[in-house]
RNA sequence: GAACCGGUAGCUCAGUCGGUAGAGCAACGGACUUUUAAUCCGUAGGUCGAGGGUUCGAGCCCCUCCCGGUUCACCA
């Protein structure tokens, strides 16, 4: 670092200073140059892009540049550039180069601009970990975990790797909004700052408006205010948005994450899963030009549709344990235990249920599954099946044994909706810190009417996860949450 | 929160039984007019995560702490 700001001291010196360019006019990206060879062979063009490697023989050198797209190799000659070629000596590896000149093909045959004109763009004063690279193999650069995580940008500039899996997250989400858009859905933004977060089972972070004199809290999810917008006449809405959750970091979760959640109108969960299976459908032939994924012997083909599954017919499958085991508390817990499960004297018949789910259903449910049919007591949003009042019209969509979707056929009924809240307070004084609060405010427009309405809910960071092979949730945030680093 | 693994040069890593801290790349100086992991000659580069302990002597053994990773627990 130092002998690279004493170079940028000289270059400042000879009145060079990189650091005054505006603008560089630039013809062409490194692989358009690259790729329209047979029709630029010769022309005089400009390119610019980031000093990748040098190779300097003397008299006469080759620089890789680096931009967006790809690579492109400059040639040098003293005899053309004269006194000016010395400025190669103050140039490093990371520094921005433009130059002019016309293309042609080395001897080795690769396409190469033979630059006439160079001009330094910009100055890296610290040096950049690049890889070595021949073909497809690379030797070094930067592979420190970390390292990759706390200093992002050295990630996406050094491992290709990386920048495929932001741009893959971008289109990810870009073919989401255009495919729900083509549904009639109305994109929208509703607050992350809330009085009290809800529509989930999550411990929010708390925060403080001064303006107001107000505690308020970072959303744990999206439904409370979309759902007030169907009060308000918006049939068919969609929101993407980060939502926080103060709890556990691990390889599938981030305190702060990003959520689709819509609702349709007039729709339910038959119409819901529909459009899972329609969503996944669409990104995957849209981002990935295909619907088949492996996933090491696993393929997936999102041209199928899903699996369909009972909960309580999937645990007693995989448990032996019959529904009429979960008819009380006390031989709920008896059958937990007689598998192995340890429950909690606050826990309900549904939440063991659904424990049990988790520890013996999930896992197992690799090709893409709803599975139907959950709690009451864990689903203060889903309307209730009709012959079976302890279960609601939910489901949550698994893939690769990984919950990847929630949706509902959600309960309109204010004043059912109300008793639903009132048993969640029960079981909040019972210390249940993540049991639902009472949310007034919301009961109060459901009472002007609510229609009937699907709603889905997608955790978009495990939706990228999936399609692009990711192991761990931080590789598809780019800047995953971590300690200070003092 | 628990267990296990890791932290050594700018980067990637090695470091044997406890005995003078190493390599490649990057950097710096030199040679080289079609190279491409350029090559060749030379130079420099370290609080071995931090602190304490054992020892004549610690990168290595012991203790505490910090940071990261994985698994488990937690997270409908």
């Amino acid at each position: 670092m130092q002998a690279r700001l004493h170079k940028l001291h000289q270059l400042r010196e000879q009145s060079n200073d990189p650091f005054v360019v505006e603008k560089f006019e630039c013809d062409y990206g490194l692989q358009a140059a690259h790729d329209q060879f047979e029709s630029l062979e010769g022309q005089t063009i400009r390119v610019a892009g980031r000093i990748f490697s040098v190779r300097n023989m003397g008299k006469a050198c080759f620089i890789h540049l680096m931009d967006a797209s790809g690579k492109l190799q400059i040639y040098l000659r003293k005899d053309e550039m004269g006194d000016a070629y010395d400025q190669i000596d103050l140039w490093d590896i990371g520094d921005f180069l433009g130059a002019q000149g016309f293309l042609f093909r080395t001897k080795t045959g690769e396409i190469t601009l033979h630059a006439q004109q160079t001009q330094l763009l910009s100055k890296s004063v610290r040096p950049i970990p690049f890889p070595k690279e021949k073909g497809e193999q690379r030797w070094y650069g930067l592979h420190d975990i970390e390292q990759r995580y706390r200093q992002r940008y050295l990630d996406l500039l050094t491992n290709p790797d990386s920048r495929q899996v932001l741009i893959a997250r971008s289109r990810i989400i870009a073919e989401t909004r255009r495919f729900l858009e083509g549904e009639g859905f109305l994109e929208v933004e509703t607050p992350m700052l809330q009085p009290m977060a809800g529509g989930a089972a999550a411990r929010p972070f708390k925060t403080r408006l001064n303006a107001l004199d107000m505690d308020m809290q970072l959303r744990i999810s999206l439904e409370l205010y979309l759902k007030r917008l169907l009060v308000g006449g918006i049939d068919r809405v969609f929101e993407i948005g980060r939502v926080f959750r103060n709890e556990g970091i691990s390889t599938r979760h981030n305190p702060e994450f990003t959520l689709l959640e819509l609702y349709q109108a007039y729709a339910n969960l038959e119409d819901m899963m529909s459009l899972v299976e329609r969503l996944f459908l669409h990104v995957a032939e849209r981002v990935f030009g295909t619907t088949r994924f492996e996933f090491g012997e696993t393929i997936i083909d999102f041209s199928q549709p899903w699996t369909r599954l009972d909960l309580v017919e999937a645990v007693q499958e995989r448990t032996g344990l019959t529904p009429d085991q979960f008819e009380t508390l006390e031989s709920a817990r008896k059958a937990a235990d007689s598998v192995g499960l340890a429950s909690e004297k606050r826990d309900s018949p549904g939440i063991i249920l659904e424990k049990l789910l988790e520890k013996f259903v999930e896992p197992t449910l690799i090709q893409p599954t709803f599975v139907t049919g959950y709690p009451l007591d864990t689903s203060p949003f889903a309307k209730i099946i009709a012959d079976r009042p302890n279960f609601t019209r939910r489901f949550e969509g698994y893939l690769l044994g990984r919950e990847m979707s929630n949706a509902f056929s959600e309960l309109n009924d204010p004043l059912e909706q109300r008793e639903r809240f009132e048993r969640q307070s029960e079981l909040r004084q019972l210390g249940d810190e993540e049991a639902h609060p009472y949310d007034e405010d919301f009961i109060h427009s459901m009472e002007y009417g609510m229609p009937p309405t699907g709603g889905l809910g997608i955790g978009m960071d495990r939706m990228v996860m999936l399609l692009t092979g990711a192991a761990s949730i931080r590789d598809v945030i780019l800047f995953p949450l971590a300690r200070n680093a003092d």
